[in-house]
DNA sequence: ACACGTCGGGACGCAACCGTACCGTCGTTG
DNA sequence: CAACGACGGTACGGTTGCGTCCCGACGTGT
């Protein structure tokens, strides 16, 4: 290989920066279109402005090409959150949930994605890295900060505890389709934490409240 | 039109129900394996050992196919359910939704169609027919009798508790596809009744910092 | 026994897409 | 300033699937 000896590409040998963009964002919406099974290069190309070959020097293939975006996409989403109650986190948590499945096309392309995991395993595992171990590390926070707290029991099961938190929202926006409302969330909150096992109500703090 | 005239087809000019039940399963089959954006109906036929023409003799395009045979599938399902308490009908409602969605066929088919939903029209009216209807049906029911019974809050809202009894469950078989245990079950059981505003847990105090 | 008429199967034309090879263009580097 | 070399775009063969048409086969009703 004599790699070594050749100069580095430059001027004109270089990506150009603001087609790259064009892919990704004629990817997205293409994706939210026809959705993972019918998604097709030149579409993408067509949408974008680009040449196909645009698109086959960036990525090998189209799996590359939509993992290696939405994974992209996907990554440093969710805030770290500590507002020193399980309501309070909660609350936060749905805000921020809310506030990314409120993009259509997020709406439409994960649960397409979601639904292929189901059959292609590169996709499956793309997934549970930015989405599920994600999902999983925040909900096993949020739990593990309210045990201390005393807010909820020692044994509480992590996972059963995202399902119970996630599944409803997730379940309203990217299944049922259904309209959003404050004191919808604000029901969800109190609704999650006393079905989690957080004392009913009003919060009353038990004894010292403030813990960080 | 003579068709009053003309005598019924008989004979061998009659459908035969041993291939129309061959298109079924292997339409269901193909759906799971690739979805519906990829499902061709070449496959199906090759799949089901017959002849593209026996399918566009039987359905005029790849919707109808799917819809008629999705919807044959979905109906009749979910069970009548009347047990005289809330964890009663939750429990028996979980149970069913469990075992539907233990089948591989139903837990790939259905977000995948559910997903498709999102921008097939016709996809989203059948499924909002059978599933959707169904279910909001059903847990409309419950949550009536509950609060008839003084186990719920007069003023639960059914859609938000529709979205807590059926969210958990579907995330964690459908997206998260993780194991479902009995105990497991139990606890959300439990966790959605309380979680609804049905007093806690058995007949304890609410002093319960204890709870296993 | 015969005619009826739909059956399932194979073949065809058409369209879309994949992945690649080739072409002229263009900016930087030596 | 000239050569380098990857750039974006077009064209191409191969593959797959759609929807339709024609064919012989076959079982019932007259």
């Amino acid at each position: 290989m004599t790699t070594e000896k050749r100069r580095a590409p430059a001027g004109a040998a270089v990506l150009r920066g603001e087609i790259t963009t064009a892919i990704r964002r004629a990817l997205m919406q293409e994706l939210a279109a026809v959705g993972y099974g019918r998604l097709s290069i030149e579409a993408v190309a067509r949408r974008a402005g680009v040449s196909k070959t645009a698109i086959y020097r960036r990525w090998s293939s189209k799996v590359d090409l939509v993992l290696e975006i939405v994974a992209a996409a996907a990554h440093g989403k969710l805030p770290v959150l500590d507002t020193g109650t399980l309501r309070g986190d909660l609350a936060l948590l749905f805000q921020a949930v809310a506030h990314a499945l409120r993009h259509p096309l997020a709406s439409q392309i994960i649960p397409d994605l979601l639904a292929e995991a189901a059959r292609n395993p590169s996709i499956d595992a793309t997934l549970r890295q930015v989405l599920h171990a994600r999902q999983q590390e925040i909900g096993g926070r949020l739990v593990t900060r309210a045990v201390q707290r005393g807010e909820l029991p020692a044994d509480t099961d992590p996972d059963a505890a995202i399902d119970l938190i996630v599944g409803p929202l997730y379940w309203r926006l990217a299944i049922a389709r259904l309209p959003l409302t404050d004191s919808y969330l604000d029901n969800l909150v109190e609704s999650v934490a006393v079905g989690l096992g957080a004392d009913t109500a009003v919060p009353r703090q038990r004894d010292s409240s403030v813990v960080s």
